[in-house]
Parts: C-alpha cells; sequence; structure tokens
RNA sequence: GGCUGGAUAGCUCAGUUGGUAGAGCAGGGGACUGAAAAUCCCCGUGUCAGGGGUUCGACUCCCUUUCCAGCCA
C-alpha cells in the first residue's frame, strides 16, 4: 500500500493538529457542468501531470459526447482512466479502483502530481483511498442473480425482513425499499462479511497520499442553466448520432451503461416513445437532480475545500489552488 | 357590447350539503463501501384575483371590479 511513508511523519497529535505537508495528488469535484473538467486540464498543465478521471460513466468506450468526454482535440494534459471498458461490460467501483490507484501510483512514481477529476462520489473516494472490498467472484455472480429472483418474489418487505433474521445489524441500516442494497446486503453475507462491517469504516477517510480536495460550487440557478445549455450543446454536436450507434451494437441491452443519463432518455427517443425535445427536457432534469445528489455527497467530505466557480475564470482557479498547494495541507491520518 | 366558463403552491389542477386547503409535476434536504449518471428516504402556509355583502364563521353563497378563454352580435 502506497501512502504509508507520506503519513508516518505525522505524529498523533492529540489536538489534532497534525504537521503540514505539501499535497501530493490534487483531486477536483463538484457537480456536473460546473467546470472540473477544464480546471483539472489546466492544473495537470501547470502541474505536469496527468487528469485521472474519476467518473462512473466516463470509463466506457465511446460513450464520449454524453458523458462529457474532453474531447482529444482540446485535451493539453493526459487524461488516464476513461475508456476502461466496453459498454455491454459490467464495471464496478473496485476494478476502477485497482486502475486508478496504478494510474496514481505511476504519476508520482515519475514525479509528477496527479490531477483527480470527477463527479463520481464513490469513484473519488475509491481513487484516493485504500476500500475494503472482499474479494471473490465479483460480476455477473449467480449469487446476485439468484437474491433479486428471491425478492421478486418475496416482495420488498418480507425480503427485507429475511435480511433482518439473517444480518440484523445491516438490516436497520438499509431502508427496505432499496432491494438493490438488500440484495448486495446478501452478497456480503455468503462472502463471509457483512454490510454493517462494511459501513463502521464509511466515515474514516485515509488518503493513500496527502491530497488537496478542491470543491465547485455554483448558484444553483446558475449551475442549472449552465447544465441545460450543455444538454442542447450535446444534441447539437451528435449525442443521437452517437447513441444510435451504440444501440447498433446492443447497447439498449447493457446492464450500466444504457442508465447513464443522456443515453437511457436517447435510447427512448430512438425506440419512438417520446419526441426529440422530450428527451431533452428528461435529460436536463436527470442531470439537475444528479447534480443536487453530487453536492450532497461532496457537502459531506469535510476534505474538501470549496471555491464559487461563478466568481473566478478557470485560470483564477486553478491559481487559488498552486496557492493552496504552496501553503500545504494538514497531514491528518484520517477526517 | 351581450352570454357562459374560468381565476387556489413555481406549473397543471382538486376541494365533498359553508367550519380558513391538498394531489401530481417542478423544486429542496438527506443516505450511500463490488450496478453509484445507479438505488433509496424525507419535505406542501399559499393575500384561495381585488373589493363589498349574507353568516357565529366563506375558497365555498350573493353583488361588483379586473383579467383570461369560448360563444353570440
Amino acid at each position: 500500500m502506497g501512502g504509508t511513508d507520506a503519513r508516518s511523519t505525522c505524529g498523533l497529535s492529540d489536538d489534532g493538529a497534525c504537521d503540514v505537508v505539501a499535497p501530493q495528488v490534487v483531486a477536483v469535484v463538484g457537480p456536473t457542468a460546473s467546470g472540473k473538467s477544464a480546471l483539472a486540464d489546466e492544473l495537470a498543465v501547470r502541474l505536469g501531470g496527468p487528469v485521472v478521471s474519476a467518473d462512473a460513466m466516463q470509463v466506457y468506450r465511446r460513450m464520449d459526447i454524453g458523458t462529457a468526454k474532453t474531447p482529444v482535440a482540446e485535451r493539453r494534459a493526459p487524461l488516464l482512466c476513461i475508456d476502461l471498458a466496453e459498454p455491454s461490460e459490467t464495471y464496478s467501483v473496485a476494478c476502477f479502483m485497482s486502475q486508478a490507484h496504478e494510474a496514481i501510483d505511476t504519476a508520482l512514481g515519475a514525479g509528477r502530481v496527479p490531477v483527480v477529476c470527477g463527479g463520481t462520489g464513490l469513484y473519488v473516494r475509491a481513487a484516493l483511498e485504500d476500500m475494503d472490498f472482499p474479494s471473490g467472484e465479483q460480476l455477473d455472480n449467480p449469487v446476485r442473480a439468484r437474491y433479486e429472483a428471491l425478492a421478486a418474489e418475496l416482495g420488498p418487505d418480507a425480503f427485507h425482513d429475511l435480511l433482518a433474521q439473517r444480518d440484523p445489524a445491516s438490516a436497520v441500516l438499509i431502508h427496505a425499499n432499496n432491494v438493490r442494497r438488500v440484495v448486495r446486503a446478501f452478497e456480503l453475507l455468503e462472502q463471509g462479511t457483512s454490510y454493517a462491517v462494511q459501513h463502521e469504516g464509511l466515515h474514516v477517510r485515509v488518503d493513500r497520499h496527502p491530497t488537496l480536495m478542491v470543491g465547485l460550487e455554483m448558484d444553483r440557478a446558475q449551475l442549472y442553466e449552465r447544465i441545460n445549455v450543455r444538454v442542447e450543446r450535446m444534441v447539437e454536436t451528435g449525442l443521437v448520432d452517437e447513441v444510435r450507434g451504440l444501440v447498433a451494437e446492443g447497447l439498449a441491452d447493457s446492464l450500466t451503461s444504457r442508465q447513464a443519463i443522456g443515453y437511457r432518455e436517447i435510447i427512448a427517443y430512438l425506440a419512438g416513445e417520446c419526441s426529440l425535445a422530450q428527451a431533452v427536457d428528461d435529460i436536463q432534469r436527470a442531470s439537475r437532480r444528479y447534480a443536487k445528489r453530487q453536492l450532497t455527497w461532496f457537502r459531506g467530505d469535510p476534505r474538501v475545500r470549496w471555491i464559487d466557480a461563478s466568481g473566478y475564470t478557470c485560470e483564477q482557479m486553478a491559481d487559488i489552488v498552486e496557492q493552496w498547494m504552496a501553503v500545504g495541507i494538514s497531514n491528518h491520518a484520517g477526517v
């Protein structure tokens, strides 16, 4: 595990005031359309490192316009951890964690500062921390299918009651209607652990390397306006054709990638279920709600230092981040 | 100009024999450890268009003004 040496200099001061150290990794987080990618690229250019995407949908190849991957021609720094899987594949955070760690550690090994950039809270954590995932069969396992069938047969409440009998501690943490997570809890039981045990480590945040986390926030109305414009721009620049091509190769049957905002709505449009205008409307609304959830996630992370993105240009924000880097960050052993 | 409907939450509307109002959508807040752009939970006070009247009490009945639809001139 990589980060222990960096932290070993930090004596455990009882008042929590640890040493101030220079960050080795920068992370840019925030809601969709807040300008993360541009800032990350600018920072990466200045720092000489790569941008490491932490986005659950950008990992899929050929899903470019709808996931707002920075076009190749506009990338000034290398963009890593995108295009890792086929849209038909079932990908997962655990897969992402190892690939992101490798990308980050390679950059650090070359003396570079990687700039993690992403809107998927769980993926950002996976990139920055060592999360414990029980080993064993991961993807498309029959265990999951079995419990999904059982859930469908019993109904949410009885299914949840069953979990309460086998693993009461986990059952209290999960709402009965959240069938997906109840299924996951059963899976973990079969692997000899429990959702509740994993959950305990949830609020212990230990970075693998000293990391400066920067969050972009913005007036809500302004953010929503940016989202609306961006969605229209996506359609203008060929989102429908992109989705049409992916549907031809089976996107509509994929497990994960077809759930991506922008794709599921255009799939519906192409299937004749709604007008294009309606699809655009739906994408915009889904994006707004997603942005809200992203904000909820990142607001809960005490490591994040926020910048009002509506008040500065990309270059000015990069200046601020560089100043923060020069000052250094508290090398908490965990927040 | 006349007649008939409307005017209630940001939007579309409901409101039962008069007891000061509630749904959907939009929106807001939260959770989150192997599908996470997923999944799930919680949140409804608004001059009931303005004014007057009847009544113990009016969104609800009566009169009037304004505005909007449609019909007749």
